[in-house]
DNA sequence: GTCTATACTGAGATAGAC
DNA sequence: GTCTATCTCAGTATAGAC
């Protein structure tokens, strides 16, 4: 059956966002999908590349939407570059609360420098790009380590629990920590670089 | 033996700085350090207690060094708020770069959470503080989300290995590292408010 | 091609002898 | 304090039923 395999992915994401990737048990999916273990790897081939798959039927969309949003902009400021990454996940995040669950899960326990290399590169790519022609002063090396402080704050933002909590927890909607997320990045960006 | 306890220590720091903590098994250290299994156990408790006491020992020195030279302080800016935080670390990094490694390998596995919020949570709460003194004409929502990026970043930088790669890898000391971020950070902060 | 039953290996944890 | 033996649970591999 064609829906073996969906029942699988469907409670993996379910269980895998409320409780954590390495939290999640093969034999936990199996018994609330009501499949056998070995169903999991016969259609996946593990434990990872189950991971890989749920990750790819999320993301894609919304990378194929950031990419069509950058592809928009004619001469772009810092700000827009950052939209056009940024905002099509806060939308996917409205339509769909599992996916950010998901990918914060993914980030808090570091388990995307193989996925996301796999599946952002590309995309990512593309937007390093065309932030650094917004960015002419800034010399190559500047330019990288401010777009690593950026990949960490936006990592980090993904993340429902905060990983050196402040005052108080952050609250809030997505779309708007995503703002002021955009406007915190723009400021870091347009500083002028200590010789 | 007082011995044996050190001995799993030292072998458990290398190793998980060179391997990580997942990929570092009980067994693996133990028949690098000579030891008996269940000796872990009797130290301490568990794989994750044993995770924990080099945490400790490694951190408490830097926690100390960064409220001292906070306290120091009279009417700092941003940036001396940051640099009391962030260079102690730099340095400590500078002496023993097996630290920096640990610290990193533990922010990439997601395994900070419980660890961050026992031991760092008492500094991490002071520097909040002295930081919002120096930013009073924010809200408290936008600070508390300034803060939550600013961890992002400062966790990520620890890491060696960058979650999303950009143009290129970066380079450089340690040290040039945090100054870098230092600046990236205090232009985000500076930023106006967008109501 | 799909799925099941079962066995294998390695992990962390623990009880009890010494 | 230390060590042996053992337990439970994880992910994985395979043989074979349909």
């Amino acid at each position: 059956m064609i829906e073996t395999k969906t029942k699988i992915l469907d409670t993996a994401e379910r269980l895998i966002g409320e409780r954590g990737y390495s939290a999640t048990s093969l034999r936990h999916i199996i018994s609330e999908a009501h499949v056998n273990l070995a169903a999991i790897h016969y259609h996946f081939g593990s434990k990872e590349d189950l991971l890989d798959e749920l990750i790819v039927r999320k993301a894609a969309p919304v990378n194929a939407e950031r990419l069509a949003r950058l592809d928009r902009l004619e001469s772009p400021t810092v700000e827009q570059v950052l939209e056009a990454f940024l905002l099509p996940m806060a939308e996917a995040a409205d339509r769909d609360p599992q996916f950010v669950r998901l990918m914060g899960r993914m980030l808090s326990e570091g388990l995307i420098q193989g996925i996301v290399q796999k599946h952002f590169q590309p995309v990512s790519g593309r937007f390093f790009g065309a932030l650094r022609l917004v960015l002419p002063s800034l010399s190559d090396e500047e330019f990288r380590w401010r777009a690593h402080f950026m990949a960490g704050a936006m990592a980090h933002t993904m993340c429902g629990q905060p990983l050196i909590t402040g005052p108080g927890e952050p609250s809030g909607s997505f779309y708007s920590r995503i703002e002021r997320l955009i406007v915190f990045l723009a400021g870091g960006f347009r500083m002028e670089e200590k010789k």
